[in-house]
DNA sequence: AGTTCGTTTGTGAATATACACAAAATGCGG
DNA sequence: CCGCATTTTGTGTATATTCACAAACGAACT
């Protein structure tokens, strides 16, 4: 430990382009150095032999697009953001990318920035290793200013985000112009998704996830809320950001399962819409009430996240709402209730069973646990006490919801 | 005919109490005289020998309901109103109503009064008929005046039954107060009943059946608003009350089909209530609900009228509003429709047969005049290209609603 | 203890459904 | 006209459902 060299310690004051040409000149190697955000902050200056990637890096000043896809694909970053070592990248002709080796500037767990050393004049030993250990640690004091004026930046952008999902804008063109003010990149086609997970701090486990995708995205309590969005206008988008979101929560939700108490995630998504953010607003919403429906319907909602995809779970709570203003309360499902108390039977878990298996008959004995005869006799009863034909689907399809509704207030 | 004497010439002005005596000289029997309401407007003085019916008519000055009631359950009163001859009724003991003679008097069509003949001193000749003709004919004009009171009173029930229906009343108080003023039994438990034939004279077919059952009724336009009640406050009246009217509606329907166009007879009624008249508006909204759905869906509401029977469609109209409010659109539907006007293939007949038979597959074949294969093949290719998964009851439902809600605008 | 009632399970036969596979029939474009 | 894809129908088999009937069980009542 000790008996490793200093070498920054000479150094106190080097700004961050020296910092650059210091590493460079040890490893004999071209260094460029980043922010968080991928935006170019210093590079060494001498040598002449490079690949397109760092050079449109340099020139761009900040990594192109198809290299952080790339690398966020791979896991590059999925590496660089949980270790503390540098990581050695192989080449990616496709993308112009060379073989290079790269270490993150952390503080605790924040990352401020990267170090990225291509290995083109000779190979990266286990000492340069080293050498990116020590240079990631002088440059942290020096990207802490800078890595403030990005939080402040960053809760400018939570901000806007916020107005955006509670409607608290004046106009489309305002919204449009403050989004480019904020270097924000709206999509044309857009969606509202929201996680929720009780123990886990969402951003910090989804953070790689968040990268990859480029999502915008705020925390509120136990949730947190997604902008999922692509920009590419195409046909049939509507389709193509469904299955990105379903992507990506089942990439989240089998990450989050791990560091959450089970079951206690829940994840949902309101439609698509494009044209106009003013429809975040709904678009919000609708995740909301996905949300909500999911809590109160955990095992009928299971595997569905989109508002689109509830079904009859979409009317019910509205429906609840509606028939508690009309007074009307259906005495047919009291009297199974009553009958169940009167008779120490299970007529209304059979019935919920049976409708659950849309009608079924081996399904639903099997999930009962009893004969098939048994099944049988026991909705024959149903019939005969509650007065109603569970061959007719019309009375089937209303028995269902009424079921259904009659659950919210005992499940809450 | 003209050698028939003219019994009453001579009498021209005579009072009714004078007719009666006269009537009962001639056929050597007791004469009761009733307005059309059954309310005693004379009789004959001489007699001693009459009936428990008699009597109690004379002492109440009305006809007992308990004769009544089963003077209109054996068809009598039906004949009375239907001919312009005199009936002969067969001794009732258990009413304690003797053998007697009846005959309207009528003008045009309507019915001002009974005279009532009671066989007790001696059998009734066709020459007394011929006499009860004509003192029929000779006390129209003496019940006309009477008729102009009659009618004046039930132009002010009938405000008074708009104004419950329409819930422009003030308080239950005013409410009793107002019923006991037009001397109305208002019933404990009651709803609504409507009644709707195109080309029909409601009240007049239904007249039989509406004094039958001593209801309350308003005409508007091709609809009769029907009260419908029961005074014994039993304690599952409900049960009763919904007998009740669907006993009313089978006679009803079964005497308006052959006189109105057929299958333009609709008929719905509301939920029923007891305790305060105030809900009469409740009853009558869900009354007017239950065929405005028939309406919409003739064939699928078949047979039912009462709106707690409506199942599904109760909630439909309100779906379908929430929906457009929403800017909801269903594209999996809109797929199908597509795909069966590329294709000159019938999937969403297929479909919404399927589910309206409750998933049974040769009921929906046999509906559809194919294979049972074809249908499985069909119902494959609907699941496929609607993205949906027909076993699952969540989708099934929701799908059920969806088609059902698709087809209020259509078939407007 | 025996009886009654509602419930559960069993048996067997007729009918229905699910599935795989094959053969017609249909309709469309080359 | 043919080839091609889609749709419809037919065949066969394993499995499910429906129905009638009977036996066994358990809790409540007398």
């Amino acid at each position: 430990m000790s008996s490793q060299p200093r070498y920054f310690q000479q150094y106190p004051h080097a700004d961050m382009d020296e910092l650059a040409d210091l590493i460079a000149e040890l490893v004999q190697n071209p260094i460029t150095i980043e922010d968080s955000d991928h935006k170019l902050i210093a590079y060494s200056s001498h040598g002449d032999s490079t690949d397109p990637a760092r050079w449109s890096t340099i020139m761009g000043r900040r990594v192109p697009e198809k290299v952080l896809t790339r690398l966020w694909k791979d896991g590059v970053f999925q590496e660089l953001l949980t270790q503390d070592d540098p990581v050695h990248i192989p080449a990616k002709e496709d993308i112009g990318l060379g073989k290079r080796v790269a270490i993150a500037i952390k503080r605790s767990n924040d990352v401020l920035g990267y170090i990225w050393a291509q290995e083109v004049n000779r190979p990266l030993t286990s000492e340069d290793d080293e050498i990116l250990r020590q240079a990631a640690k002088a440059a942290v004091s020096r990207l802490i200013q800078r890595q403030g004026k990005r939080k402040a930046e960053e809760q400018r952008r939570t901000e806007f985000l916020w107005e955006l999902l509670l409607g608290n804008h004046s106009s489309e063109a305002a919204i449009r112009q403050k989004a480019e003010n904020l270097q924000m990149q709206m999509p044309a086609t857009y969606l509202i998704c929201i996680v929720e997970a009780a123990g886990a701090r969402l951003d910090q486990y989804l953070y790689p996830l968040l990268m990859r995708d480029k999502l915008y995205w705020v925390v509120d309590g136990a949730q947190i809320i997604l902008l999922i969005g692509r920009s590419d206008a195409k046909k049939d988008e509507w389709d193509g950001l469904v299955k990105k979101v379903e992507q990506f929560l089942a990439d989240s939700l089998s990450k989050l399962v791990t560091h959450a108490s089970e079951g206690k995630v829940i994840a949902g998504y309101g439609r698509a819409y494009s044209g106009g953010y003013a429809q975040i607003v709904k678009s919000y919403k609708e995740a909301l009430h996905a949300v909500k429906v999911k809590k109160l319907f955990p095992r009928e909602t299971e595997g569905i996240h989109g508002y689109h995809q509830l079904g009859i779970y979409r009317y019910l709570l509205q429906l609840k709402k509606w028939e508690e203003e009309e007074g009307y309360h259906n005495e047919r499902l009291d009297k199974l209730k009553q009958y169940d108390r009167d008779n120490q039977t299970a007529m209304l878990e059979t019935l919920e069973t049976f409708l659950d298996a849309a009608g079924k008959m081996n399904v639903t004995a099997q999930l009962l646990h009893v004969h098939t005869n048994t099944l049988g006799y026991r909705l024959r009863r149903i019939e005969e006490i509650m007065g109603i034909d569970l061959e007719n689907m019309n009375q089937r399809a209303a028995l269902y919801l009424e079921l259904k509704m009659a659950k919210i207030n005992r499940e809450q």
